[in-house]
RNA sequence: GCGCCAGUAGCUCAGCUGGAUAGAGCAACGGACUUCUAAUCCGUAGGCCGGGGGUUCGAAUCCCUCCUGGCGCGCCA
């Protein structure tokens, strides 16, 4: 609409003779950053100044005078700074914005978006050979965040945990287990130079003997090591479903790597590239050629000299059945350490004749793990980490999660338990929840006194005219396109900024602004405001894995 | 050596598809609770946006280069 205006404006002005163009410049709307700045604002006249052979505040001056001020919701037009147009708009044209909200009731913030396009989200798909730490933490919550975004945004979208049950990892856990288990009979057995040391495994294994005592200790070693395995595999899995829970996690989808070798799929998918001419054989192993899909990766092998196929072989073939299972785009959140792995497996859903740009790929910073200021090497094999089930007892699933979302994927974290605790208090999310809770025992009080609204209401919205009440409703009237942005953008740490903005800006309302105990058509065009902000800040907050608390 | 990510206030970080005076929280300092929750609000102070060059009317943002830190680089996953 203004965009439009602007335009009006330029084509007077141009038969005029007050200005001369060739063609229209893409009018770009945009919300200044600072509120005095107007409701919206233009560089229109900047990017003309060339063609136009004129200074930008001339040309702004020209456009402000044509501009038909008179016909829209537009109170006033100004000129500021180099160049930028500011528009400012009558009070009632954000009321009746926010009047719209209402009648969205619940539905406000979701939005068609996506179109219900099937995306799914796989995140986390932690080695199940030991325990969650705070790697796998961040990627729960930017990947369980983003899901959640994304289905706000009108996609349809499944979480998907992928279990590294095969391949190498799975025999060095497989020989930890063995030698656990026959420690915990008394046998002076050595333990793996590369096994899992983790306190975990040795527990697990403690508890095994003490439920079924010596029952596997004479067997023959691969049947002993197999049933250890799948006994061990069932109980790390549900520890690690159980932790994810409460972490505020839950999976459409546990997807078993191992069974992708037992249906064959691993085998088909390596014959099928071989066939198609996209494998080289050197060294006794089979390589795929990297090189043929663009940039200069060098070959990467698939099947080991020994025939044993490799893990990326396997990621190839669990990709192809992601993309055959119907999903428009496959979001994988990595950590920083596999981004060597992105091209490669990019190119070879090219060279399966998929659009590589519906595998992406999130990389996110690794965690590094300090303890009274000294670094410690996060390793599961040597068992120094913190636990994400640590995690969640001395700080909260809570001020956790927000912890994680808050901070860009691309930022390098550094983390100190120790400093995370005595700063728990500080954590934002205290902040967020807060004005949540505020809103609850306003309204609460308000119900107390019978007073209550809901949609249908009959509200005077033109009595929100108070600063702070008015930026309240511009920031909320935000929230379905910062949902969409930060979905888009696969950013979910966007909405954790907007969200404590938001929390921010209801602060600044509550010290300004009574709710009770004033003019009553006032009151319930107050209550109305907060009980959508409730409802927003409830939404936001649920998209991160956040509790929304009624009291605190 | 090559590649990816980062370097912004004392600390933790936003801002980066170019835009107006670079923001927030914590920490510091000064104010505000007989009224809907002070886990709050208001104010003060704090910045060669890692260095240098370039493009542009305009650069924290784009390009080049250097420095620093993290991660990765063919039979691990």
């Amino acid at each position: 609409m203004l965009a439009q205006g602007v335009r009006i404006a330029l084509e007077k002005a141009k038969d005029d003779d007050k200005l001369d163009f060739d063609a229209l410049p893409d009018i770009v709307i945009e919300v200044p950053r600072e509120e005095k700045y107007g409701d919206f604002a233009t560089n229109a006249a900047m990017q003309m100044a060339r063609a136009a052979r004129k200074n930008p505040r001339e040309i702004a001056q020209i456009i402000a005078d044509y501009f038909p001020t008179h016909s829209t919701s537009v109170d006033s037009v100004e000129i500021a700074g180099p160049g930028f147009i500011n528009f400012h708009l009558k009070d009632t044209w954000l009321t009746e914005i926010f009047a719209k909200i209402v009648t969205e009731g619940e539905q406000f913030g979701n939005s068609s978006f996506g179109e219900g396009k099937k995306v799914q989200v796989e995140f986390v798909s932690a080695n199940p050979t030991g325990e969650l730490h705070m790697g796998n933490a961040r990627g729960a919550a930017i990947g369980d965040t983003l899901a959640g975004l994304l289905q706000l945004a009108g996609y349809q979208v499944e979480r998907e945990f992928y279990i590294n049950d095969a391949g190498n990892q799975i025999e060095k856990f497989a020989n930890s287990l063995e030698a656990r288990y026959l420690q915990a009979l008394g046998e002076d057995v050595p333990f793996p130079e590369d096994g899992y040391h983790g306190e975990d495994i040795t527990k697990l294994m403690a508890s095994l003997v003490e439920k079924e005592g010596d029952k596997y200790q004479k067997m023959e070693g691969s049947l002993r090591r197999e049933l250890l395995t799948s006994y061990a595999l069932k109980i790390k899995l549900s520890d690690i479903r159980s932790v994810l829970s409460s972490f505020a996690v839950e999976y459409d989808c546990w997807f078993s790597e191992q069974s992708l070798h037992d249906s064959g799929a691993v085998e088909i998918i390596v014959k099928r590239l071989q066939e198609e001419g996209w494998l080289l054989e050197k060294e006794g192993a089979l390589w795929l050629d990297c090189s043929r899909f663009g940039s200069d990766e060098k070959p990467e092998v698939l099947v080991r000299s020994n025939g044993v196929p490799t893990y990326y072989a396997a990621d190839i073939a669990y990709h192809d059945n992601k993309f055959k299972r119907g999903f428009d785009t496959v979001i994988n959140v990595w950590g920083a350490d596999h981004h060597g792995h992105v091209a490669r497996m990019q190119g070879a859903m090219e060279a399966l004749g998929y659009d590589r740009n519906r595998l992406e790929v999130i990389l996110m910073q690794l965690v590094r793990l300090y303890r009274g200021g000294e670094i410690v090497k996060m390793s599961k094999r040597t068992g120094t980490y913190v636990t994400l089930n640590e995690l969640i007892e001395e700080v909260g699933k809570d001020a956790a999660r927000f912890f994680f979302v808050a901070r860009s994927a691309d930022s390098q974290m550094d983390f100190d338990l120790d400093l995370a605790v005595t700063q728990s208090s500080d954590n934002p999310v205290y902040y967020v929840q807060y004005a949540h809770a505020r809103i609850c025992s306003i309204l609460a009080a308000a119900a107390g006194e019978g007073l209550s609204v809901d949609e249908n209401t009959k509200i005077n919205y033109d009595c929100l005219t108070h600063e702070s009440e008015l930026q309240l409703i511009r920031k909320l009237a935000d929230f379905p396109d910062e949902v969409v942005k930060a979905a888009v953008a696969r950013e979910p740490h966007h909405i954790a900024a907007y969200v404590l903005d938001l929390a921010g800006l209801f602060h600044n309302f509550y010290s300004h602004c009574r709710v009770l105990g004033v003019d009553k058509e006032l009151s319930l065009a107050r209550l109305q405001l907060i009980t959508v902000l409730a409802r927003v800040i409830k939404k936001a907050l649920a998209a991160m894995g956040v509790s929304a608390p009624q009291k605190m």
